[in-house]
DNA sequence: CCGATGGTGCACCCATCGGTGCACTATACA
DNA sequence: TGTATAGTGCACCGATGGGTGCACCATCGG
């Protein structure tokens, strides 16, 4: 568990931006091309590229050029699952340890 | 949902580095002080308590100056929460969208 | 009081991020 | 054919991240 995971790491970074987030709650309502993602954003069709490759290199959202355009969809759940892993693990260890810490608290008085 | 959080920001991104969850899982079986958790790291006092700003910005790990030493325990669980909320929370939508588009696949063949 | 220890504040470095503009290619459509 | 549309590649910018070293403060142990 402990081994450093590139992939926790791609995934948390690309979800710890706003604008990313909302691109994946986006998708999650159907595929868009990438100016149907930039149209709401107001940003750059660039700007919109950029977010999508770091979720694409994450593996959260796969992308296809058909035609001249190019289809954004969600990628594999199993992504997603397994940071949400990490998450619950670890939350478990959590409070586990608040667990012990209130009983040391009632026993301290 | 569709709200961007600030919380959410910091949580996911303080999540997105192995060093920093080290740090969560180190302080996972108790609290440590800054000079406990930079030996095993091989960082820098300084670096580790950049690392540790980070989590307490987040929420995710509280300190306390205690002597000249400084006391690191995890945070509230509910900052993990959060995180994990909105992540199975998406999962799921992920999921269905997955189940809509093999009904798709189904119903084209 | 003195020295060692644990932290802090600051300035600094280099790499990366978020975002832009511009020139360009490739496709759709009349 | 010509023209508008959708992306792409590249260079650029300011801000921030990860990390260091150094000088300094505060505290603990004699």
């Amino acid at each position: 568990m402990g081994a450093p995971s590139a992939t926790l790491d791609a995934t948390f970074f690309a979800l710890s931006d706003p604008q990313r987030r909302g691109i994946l709650e986006r998708l999650g309502r159907g595929t868009a091309t990438l100016s149907q993602l930039a149209g709401p954003s107001g940003l750059t069709l660039n700007g919109i590229k950029k977010h999508v490759g770091i979720l694409e290199f994450a593996g959260l959202v796969q992308t296809e050029k058909v035609g001249r355009v190019r289809e954004c969809r969600l990628g594999p759940a199993t992504t997603l699952g397994e940071a949400g892993e990490w998450i619950e693990t670890h939350r478990r260890t959590w409070e586990g340890r608040l667990d012990r810490f209130e009983r040391f608290v009632e026993g301290a008085e």
